[in-house]
DNA sequence: CGGAAGATTGATCAGTTTCAAGCTCCGTGG
DNA sequence: CCACGGAGCTTGAAACTGATCAATCTTCCG
């Protein structure tokens, strides 16, 4: 499991990609803005639509961000892992956080002071390049769960999925890293019709399974699932 | 309607929120690294994946933004309009550009070379600003799509935009502003399906329509099925 | 070993899309 | 000035996808 968790601070900062364009003296200033907080499972980090005094930033463990409905279904935006800032939005905006968060295990977060990261930013040219570098990516993968949830159906988000997870070790056994519930919200979904299209898929003989492990038997015919091109029957 | 066409350049950039923040000495600067182009109605500024050598901003007209599938289907991300800067992503990730842009009218619009203004923003803090609470709003925004698209059905997002369309002229008669068609590419569904849901509107007595004006007759139940408290029948 | 949370399965239902046909509006050209 | 033609919009019937509800099974911890 990733960790940030070095022996001293100037270490922390080293290994997340934001800060990497700093300089020892400005990493020193960053310990002046920000305070280590820590989560249990299950825990709200925030809200929709409070106010930030800043953001965050995971050091370990894992913080799942989602919208949640009134009818008490949800749909998970991203998962924020070691590394990964989250919560920067109403920075800038100046409003409330546009989604909720959670801690999705024993997790420890960096919280960042609005006022000392934005005074940092002013006079760091490259961070707040990164800054934009980070928003930027944020919008892409955005864009991407949009075009998930209004151009494909359930069982191409599924694939598209396991060949993400899959990227590097072609046929290999790999963990679904979730439990089935998560990944169901995360493709937009609920537990049952996520149960039933692995159910097809197995059937079919695309893919194995067994509890989170999973291999992918048949590539081709889940890429094609992915695409459109085929359908489960 | 609006449109931005001063008199001298100068004036240009003062109508261009992006810009507020900089003196005149900085909005001359604009002008080496910027140019002017024109679209007809219909015509393809970029599309998704394409590579950028810079970014976009609306002088006159209107430019949609979108993803679409495979299967000929379209999903609007949002229409821009003057004053409003598009296509600002890959200038931050290096990637290409995460969605499809089309003119919806005559368009004029203002393109900024990349580096150009990576250059300008390295040392104006607040251009930087301004871009990071514009990418900001546009995370907010693209949270808010897919909070529609998953989490609300198809009466509740055209009851939610019929609201925005009617803050502040309480009651009176308005404008849809776009074709049908464009406004179901934007809920996030098909023209047929717009069609049905506008007709028991009608029949349930929340609108009266004629053509491309409407009048909101009961706010109350508007708001109800906005909410999801209340269903049409 | 017991119990609770998570996962699967089946039957049913609701919402949305698809396909097909017809209609309306409006600009163009005869 | 009217007729034509086409795009956009509407309407209907049928098909489909995914959600809901309810029951059962499994897993994993305490």
């Amino acid at each position: 499991m990733k960790k940030i968790n070095p022996p001293d601070h100037v270490g922390i900062y080293s290994s997340i990609p934001l800060f990497q364009s700093l300089n020892e003296e400005q990493r020193r200033a960053l310990d002046s803005i920000s305070a280590r907080r820590s989560f249990k499972k299950g825990q709200k980090i925030f809200l929709e639509g409070e106010k930030a005094a800043g953001f965050y930033i995971v050091l370990s463990g894992r913080v799942k961000v989602f919208k949640s409905s009134a009818g008490g279904r949800e749909q998970i935006l991203r998962f924020f892992e070691p590394g990964d800032s989250f919560g920067e939005v109403p920075m800038f905006t100046g409003g409330g956080f546009p989604a909720s968060a959670e801690s999705c295990s024993e997790t420890s977060v960096l919280f960042l002071s609005r006022e000392g990261f934005v005074a940092l930013i002013r006079d760091n040219p490259s961070l707040a390049m990164n800054m934009l570098a980070v928003l930027s990516k944020r919008l892409h993968q955005l864009s991407a769960v949009i075009e998930d949830l209004s151009l494909r159906e359930i069982p191409g988000r599924l694939a598209a999925h396991l060949l993400f997870l899959d990227r590097g070790n072609d046929g290999g056994e790999m963990d679904l890293d979730l439990p089935k519930g998560e990944l169901a919200r995360l493709l937009g979904t609920i537990p049952e019709t996520l149960s039933r299209i692995l159910g097809r898929m197995v059937r079919e003989g695309l893919i194995r399974l067994k509890g989170q492990k999973i291999i992918i038997l048949d590539r081709g015919g889940v890429e094609e699932i992915a695409v459109g091109t085929r359908k489960l029957s």
